[in-house]
DNA sequence: CCAGTGACGGCTA
DNA sequence: TTAGCCGCCACTG
């Protein structure tokens, strides 16, 4: 589907817009679909040069748990979990309500 | 060029 | 069971 050599973190920002409204998923998936499993952390540090990049909704992507742990990282705390909210994900304590129903895996969803 | 950072994930004690 | 540690790989300074 694409065969750019674009960053890596770019890579990662085309994936998350690709992310249903209402569904979620872990940074786990994308890296594991990028290709670079098992170092779930360099898509969250991606999402960090995201944030200039309003148009990427980093709020639909959380930790294998479910919890909004970037949150803090948004334009305030509470911003992620209102989004969500708004979008029709149930949050709650800063994590996501079932889930695992809510998850949105790009290797099988995109595929 | 070298070292540090980072919104995770899985394992071990 | 809960808590803590290490390991991954890419980017910036």
């Amino acid at each position: 589907m694409k065969a750019e050599k674009e960053s890596f973190f770019q890579n990662v920002y085309e994936v998350v817009r690709l992310i249903p409204e209402g569904r979620v998923t872990s940074y786990g998936a994308i890296a594991s679909y990028l290709g670079a499993k098992g170092s779930a952390r360099m898509v969250g540090w991606a999402l960090i040069s995201s944030q200039p990049f309003t148009a990427i909704p980093a709020h639909r992507v959380v930790n294998r748990n479910g919890l909004l742990t970037g949150k803090q990282h948004f334009e305030y705390a509470a911003a992620m979990q209102e989004r969500l909210e708004q979008e029709g994900v149930q949050v709650e304590n800063d994590q996501v309500l079932e889930f695992e129903k809510r998850f949105w895996d790009p290797a099988k969803e995109l595929l």
